[in-house]
DNA sequence: AGCACGCCGACT
DNA sequence: GTCGGCGTGCTC
């Protein structure tokens, strides 16, 4: 018997001889240990075949983990599909989908009856794989005389227990301590047994080093924690439309409950903060699953019976049969896989819909461009304040007087407000105010930016993490007066404390958390941070949102800008549960169509207007798009592999179709565009250039991308479904 | 993805 | 004369 299997790893199906005695007849779906290499992994079963002529030739697999499959066809299926709509091996996928796959082993190996072997005859009996040398288990195996067997090991963690009665040897403390943990049973750590105790961590230390106390493995009990707040009502909709916008947070649960109330339900979300927050006030009872979970708390959960999972995309390939999934927030960047497949979670769930025959639902305040045209429901989206406070007219930078009075009235009013901007650190860039010199990246064509902790500050590439100290004088003409440009957290929360002295200012971004917990009590303040503040609860007393700078979060070399720009601004129109609190924008275009859309209360408008200029332009979701990435330290070699796959690109897209024709202006796209530079041209010291390849018909692409040659010397990275063209720079 | 194999520069 | 850089290819 043969089998066909996939590994997390980015490659096609391997094949293997069945695993030797085992129990159970081999099905495709099971999770199974093989040889790989000089170790062991874990893949899937997909196919079980006979054995085939020169099959000999093939390892043996070692043993399955599981007794029910891992994966079901219909998962099984539409991973293969996945990875052929992403261009990516099935295996990629599965690594991006199941992280988790491969649970610690307990890996036994003995000899076969009869075998001897000189010099080894304590492997007679059942030893633990691991004492041995794996090349030596290679050579057993290959000479077919190995026995094997192999289990997940049940997860576990350690505590410390009581090892013996106290004795007279023991100073009064120590007593105390030991008669403390008796009295508990266990306790987590030694720290936490000296806190329990009232004693000092040494008397506790004293206790295991003489025998007292010890740790103890014992079987973690795996379940996931009680919903924390008080549940919603679920708000049924009948006969409920593809697409539901606009709404509040807490009505989109609702109507999301609601959705899920007949059960066999997938309610896609795309962040962990996102899904907890919905957990805690879903109905019971609902399953969570999700990356923040421990490996082993998802593997118990896998298979955990529940109507309703809320989940990340990593719950997509649970095998259950889904009669509905529902994509919460379906716009959000969060959803695009960073690395492997790059993947976008929302195309996959809609494969996984399409494939089950469930019924799919988008649920979110602003609907994305993709379904903005797919039948919906509008909810009455919350009540906006906006207050766009023109640049070109106001005086005062970063802070406008404007936004200072603003600013003023929180502590007057014994409220609290949030600064959102879209730069960490103190400056976007330095330069030296006598010649204009500017510190860029030695690895990235990026300017450094300036992080001001310190006496001097550090310089820091956002790209590469590259760090040096600010100098103090400029390298090139000396001169001891530097400038600043595009402002960042720390400067807009230096300029808020020297302007509103009365207001307690808290700073948060991915560099610096202040503990907001005073703001969670009432207390009034404000907190200037990038938007990882929107990954925390809104302060209750919230009065104020100010914005410094509205455009930095309208990045121009993206054509999905306007749509998240559009998203962000309802967003924090819909931070608080309740209030509305004023929305005011600092901006040279407060006219902009997001800000105008805010001001009317309209969710749709923005994404409408932008299906339309995208099906002009030629951009997804009019298109199906792929991005070829091709990087390698010598700048020559990069654009050589770049051009060599263009010329093979051009050879297979064939002689370009006549002039659209006049009745169809948005006709047919220039299929090929590129080579160019990426955005950022060099970055980690690899140059990069870009193809963009489009066609209305995903098929057609696949069909030029079949064979593409592997380009010769660069790196080739492929994304299938650009979101930005940032991510691509990232790893 | 990892890991080994293989071919050209700075060194005990 | 070797150590080691990463470019290339393979994993059953």
């Amino acid at each position: 018997m043969r089998l066909s299997i996939l590994l997390p790893l980015p490659l096609g199906p391997l094949s293997y001889l069945a695993p030797e005695g085992a129990p159970l007849p081999p099905r495709p779906g099971l999770r199974v240990a093989v040889p790989f290499r000089k170790g062991m992994r874990v893949g899937v079963v997909v196919e079980v075949e006979d054995a085939a002529e020169g099959d000999f030739a093939l390892r043996h697999a070692i043993g399955y983990l599981d007794a029910e499959p891992f994966l079901d066809e219909a998962g099984l299926a539409f991973l293969m599909r996945a990875a052929e709509h992403y261009f990516a091996p099935p295996g990629q996928l599965l690594a991006d989908l199941v992280p988790f796959l491969e649970p610690p082993l307990h890996h036994e190996v003995r000899l076969v009856d009869g075998a001897v072997r000189p010099g080894l005859p304590q492997l007679a009996l059942w030893r633990d794989a691991a004492e041995l040398d794996p090349a030596l288990l290679d050579e057993l195996r290959e000479g077919g005389v190995l026995e094997e067997r192999v289990r997940a090991l049940k997860p576990t963690r350690k505590t410390l227990v009581p090892l013996r009665e106290p004795t007279e040897k023991l100073t009064p403390k120590q007593r105390a301590a030991l008669e403390t943990l008796r009295a508990l049973g266990e306790a987590e750590s030694q720290t936490a047994l000296a806190a329990a105790a009232g004693v000092g961590p040494g008397v506790v230390r004293a206790l295991v080093d003489k025998g007292y106390a010890g740790w103890r493995e014992v079987e973690l009990e795996l379940a996931a924690p009680p919903p924390a707040g008080s549940p919603i009502r679920p708000l049924p909709v009948p006969e409920p439309p593809t697409r539901v916008s606009g709404g509040r947070h807490a009505e989109r649960l609702q109507l999301a409950a609601g959705l899920a109330r007949e059960g066999e339900t997938l309610v896609l979300f795309p962040e962990r903060y996102a899904l907890e927050r919905a957990y805690d006030r879903w109905p019971p009872p609902v399953l969570p699953f999700h990356g923040g979970q421990s490996p082993d708390l998802r593997r118990a959960l896998w298979r955990e019976a529940a109507p309703v999972v809320l989940g990340s995309y990593q719950a997509l390939l649970m095998p259950r049969r889904w009669k509905r999934i529902v994509v919460m927030d379906e716009g959000s960047d969060s959803y695009k896989l960073a690395s492997g497949s790059r993947a976008h979670a929302v195309r996959l769930a809609e494969l996984r819909a399409e494939m089950l025959g469930a019924e799919l639902h988008y649920l979110s305040l602003t609907p994305a461009v993709e379904v903005v045209e797919k039948p919906g429901l509008l909810v009455r989206p919350p009540r906006t304040r906006v207050l766009p406070i023109d640049l070109r007219r106001e005086r005062g930078w970063p802070l406008t007087g404007r936004a200072v009075e603003l600013l003023a009235q929180v502590p007057e009013k014994g409220r609290q407000a949030l600064v959102l901007v879209a730069r960490r650190g103190y400056s976007g860039r330095l330069f030296c105010k006598s010649c204009d010199w500017q510190p860029v990246c030695s690895n990235c064509d990026l300017p450094l930016r300036f992080h001001k902790p310190g006496r001097r500050g550090r310089l820091v590439c956002h790209q590469c993490g590259h760090s040096e100290p600010a100098p103090e004088v400029c390298p090139v003409c000396g001169g001891e007066v530097f400038g600043y440009a595009g402002p960042g957290v720390q400067w807009v929360a230096e300029e808020v404390r020297r302007r509103v002295p009365s207001l307690p200012v808290y700073q948060y971004s991915a560099e610096r958390k202040d503990d907001l917990s005073p703001l969670q009590r009432g207390e009034v303040g404000v907190v200037v941070g990038t938007t990882a503040l929107l990954r925390t609860p809104a302060p209750p007393e919230l009065a104020l949102v100010l914005l410094p700078y509205a455009e930095g979060f309208l990045p121009a070399s993206d054509f999905r800008a306007p749509e998240r720009y559009h998203r962000l601004l309802w967003q924090l129109a819909d931070l608080h549960p309740s209030r509305s609190p004023l929305l005011a924008l600092q901006t040279f275009e407060p006219d902009h169509p997001a800000v105008e859309a805010l001001i009317e209360g309209d969710v749709t408008s923005v994404p409408e207007t932008e299906l339309v200029l995208r099906r002009m332009l030629g951009y997804p979701p009019a298109v199906r798009m792929v991005v070829l990435e091709f990087s390698h330290r010598q700048e020559a070699t990069a654009r050589a592999a770049a051009m060599e796959a263009a010329e093979f690109l051009k050879k297979r897209i064939g002689p370009e179709p006549e002039a659209a024709e006049p009745a169809d202006p948005a006709g047919a796209p220039a299929p090929l565009l590129g080579p160019a530079p990426a955005p950022v041209p060099r970055v980690r010291g690899r140059y990069v250039f870009h193809l963009i390849l489009r066609s209305h018909d995903p098929a057609q692409l696949a069909a030029w991308l079949r064979d593409l040659p592997a380009p010769k010397g660069a790196r080739l990275r492929l994304d299938p479904d650009p979101v930005g063209f940032v991510g691509l720079l990232e790893d």
